[in-house]
Formats: C-alpha cells, sequence, structure tokens
DNA sequence: CCTACCGATCGGTAGG
DNA sequence: CCTACCGATCGGTAGG
C-alpha cells in the first residue's frame, strides 16, 4: 500500500531535519558535511540523498519552519484577547518555551541564515520582520507615548537580545529553569520600560556640539 | 636592516587579521577559505602563508585579542572608582563602544569560539567569565539582596544579551547611534532591576507539585 | 517499472 | 613571491 510507505518517508524525513539541524547548530552549515548528517541518521550518503534533493534543502526547511511557527505562535497569543502587558508576557512565556524545545532550529535561524540566497534570506526576514513588528506593537500599548515610533523597535529587539541569547548560555540543569528565567526577562523589560527616556536626535546632539563650538 | 621588515611584518600581519575578522564574521570560520583571505589581502595564497602558520591561528588570535581587549576595558573602568550604578553605566557604555568599532571581532567571538580547541575555547571562556563575574559583582552592588548568588550571573547574561544581540541587528547609519542605545540599555536594566523578583527554587516548585499531589 | 538501498567513485576544491 | 602541485575530503551521483 503506497500510503503506509509515505509515512514511513515523512517519518524519515523529519528524522534527518532533526539530525541536520543538531549538526547545524552546533557545527555550522558550512562546517557540516553531508557524510556527518547521513552518519548521524546512521544511514548511507545514497539513501539521505533519497530523501532530501540536497543539503541546501535542509537549511531552508529547518530555517522556515521554525519562523513559521514562531510566527504562528504570535497569532495564538493575539487571539487570546490580552491586554498588553499580559500579551507581552504570555509572548516571551511562549517564545522561551518554544526556543527551549526546538534549541536546534533556532540556533540554525540565529546563526546560518546568512548562507540562505538572497530571495530565501529576505523570506525569512519577512517573516521575522512581522513578528518583531507584533512585539514592537504590543510594547507601544504597554508604554504609550514615548517615542512610539523610534525607540519601539530597538526596544523589540533588545527584548529579543535578552531571550535570544539566552540560548548560548542557559544550562537546562541548571539552578533556574526556563519556566522560571521567561518571567524574569518580561520583569526586567517592563520595570525598565518606564525608566527609559527618548535619546536626543543624533542630528539635535551635532546641531549641540556645533553650537557650542560657537560659544569658544 | 632586519628591523625594518619586522615593522611591515607586524603591519601586514595585523591587516591580515582584520580581513579574516571580517571574513570569518561574515562566512563563518568554515565557510572562510584561505584563499578567500588572500583575494581580500591582494596577496597570493603562499604569501598569506608567510605571515600566518594556519587558518586555525588566525582564529585563535583574533578571538584571544577581541576577549583581552574587553578584560582590560573593565580594569580600565573598575580603577575609576564610581559608585555602582555609575559604574555599571560606565561598563555598558564602553563595551558598547568597544563592540561597535571591533564588530568583525565581536562576530568572530561570538559565532565562531566553538571551532576552538577545547583548551584555547576554556582559555578564552575564563577571560569571559571574569568579565560576565566582574558586571555580576556590579550588578550585585546596585541592588543588593535580591538572590544576590541565584540572580546576578543570569541577570548579568540578560545584560549581555542585549548589548551582544545589539550588533546583529544595528545598522550605524539608523536614527540611532551606538552612543544613543548604550543610556537607553543602561536604564531599562537599572529601571528593571527593582521589579525583578526571584522566583522560587525548582526544588521548591517541585515539592509544591509533589504535596499538591497528596491534596487530591 | 517502481522503491529502496549499497559500494564505489564522479568532478571540483579545501587547507597546506 | 609566483605557479604548480599534494593528500583528503567536499557535495552529489554513477551502475547494479
Amino acid at each position: 500500500m503506497a500510503r503506509a510507505r509515505s509515512e514511513d518517508f515523512e517519518l524519515n524525513r523529519d528524522g534527518i531535519k532533526r539530525a541536520a539541524a543538531a549538526l547545524f547548530a552546533r557545527q555550522g552549515f558550512p562546517g557540516t558535511s553531508m557524510a556527518d548528517i547521513a552518519r548521524a541518521c546512521g544511514i548511507s550518503k545514497p539513501l539521505l540523498y533519497h530523501y532530501v534533493d540536497d543539503k541546501y534543502q535542509l537549511l531552508l526547511e529547518i530555517a522556515v519552519g521554525h519562523v513559521s511557527r514562531l510566527e504562528a505562535l504570535v497569532g495564538e497569543v493575539q487571539a487570546q484577547g490580552l491586554n498588553p502587558t499580559e500579551q507581552l508576557r504570555r509572548l516571551v512565556a511562549r517564545f522561551v518555551q518554544e526556543y527551549a524545545e526546538a534549541s536546534d532550529d533556532h540556533g540554525v535561524l540565529t546563526q546560518d541564515v546568512r548562507f540562505l540566497s538572497d530571495a530565501d534570506r529576505n523570506h525569512v526576514l519577512d517573516i521575522e520582520r512581522k513578528i518583531v513588528a507584533a512585539f514592537a506593537r504590543t510594547i507601544a500599548a504597554v508604554r504609550p507615548g514615548l517615542g512610539a515610533d523610534t525607540l519601539q523597535q530597538p526596544l523589540a529587539m533588545l527584548l529579543f537580545g535578552m531571550i535570544n541569547w539566552m540560548f548560548t548560555w542557559f544550562r537546562p540543569d541548571g539552578r533556574l529553569s526556563q519556566e522560571q528565567m521567561a518571567p524574569v526577562v518580561t520583569d526586567l523589560f517592563l520595570g525598565g520600560l518606564d525608566a527609559v527616556r527618548l535619546p536626543r536626535s543624533a542630528e539635535t546632539v551635532q546641531e549641540l556640539v556645533a553650537s557650542a563650538g560657537t560659544h569658544r
């Protein structure tokens, strides 16, 4: 029966993608050979090529798959109708959880997107930009007024910095779990939001320097 | 005269290291060939090997050089005798400045340390740990009491997350300069520090779950 | 005529 | 400071 075989094909294909993601995350895309991936799966290289067209396709599917799940996650949280603060808290918690569950995919996304073609990379970056924009809108709703167009995007990136960077140092066997770290991140961010002041624009700084010069 | 040639040798060597850092940062260590580096320097591959022993040596010197400059930076700031808050503000400002000036070295340090040998990587990580410990002590001095041993290290890593991640998205030609972003980061972090609560320890959570189970 | 799968090797290029 | 090369390994595919 053709259907049973097809199921195995997809199952094996998923296993290969998971093995490839683990190796890409550890060794980088150029540092990983198809022979490495085949060895990790316990199959021959020709059999590996039975399941995937080439090495590049693996990278593309891992990156697009992960970023698409993150995009879906944003939609789920938005659909819950929470107030801005609770929505941000929920977004951070869900992202930390997803990163922890798909840490290899996360590593590939943050390290190896540069090896995609321009078109494919832009596709991934477009989805990432949508996600950042959703975070930025939630941040603007939490603290309206303060430099909405200037600061909300950089603030969203600082928040992503904390949670993205977490998975370069975080050890699951440490004293704190991901579930415990997520609220620490959100508390720190929400608490600090009120302390942030809109900096002078670069142009204003230059004007001040210029006018200070005339007073010499 | 041998001395004149030696000066040129070191100058050329520095140029090669800067070119290599730019390529490693862009393409990764395994994705960069010695031919790439020679081409970027406008020299032949054999001449490149006149200046450096091998590809690995370039990676090691770039990583150790950068992390050593960061360590020296910490010492400089500590020697200024500032109060904890001002010391943290100064540390962040100087690190952001150093990252901006040595963005290629920074990219290599954050992406390619994994390709060092165990011994060399541990040497680099030891210096990094000293730097993180210095930040953690300053944070503990700013906000004493709250989970000193449990949270100060993770909080330092969250701070590093914000400034390390900055250089994956920051564009120098954008609306905000590094000089403007540094105080935003520090304000956000210092302002949020008071909002952070010590989470229940993992053990306590497990005890609660276990005792909740007995009440069913 | 299909798939699943092997040992061996292809044309090119890596670091040296 | 060049061309010319090496042992090995790369991503990908041949025949069977």
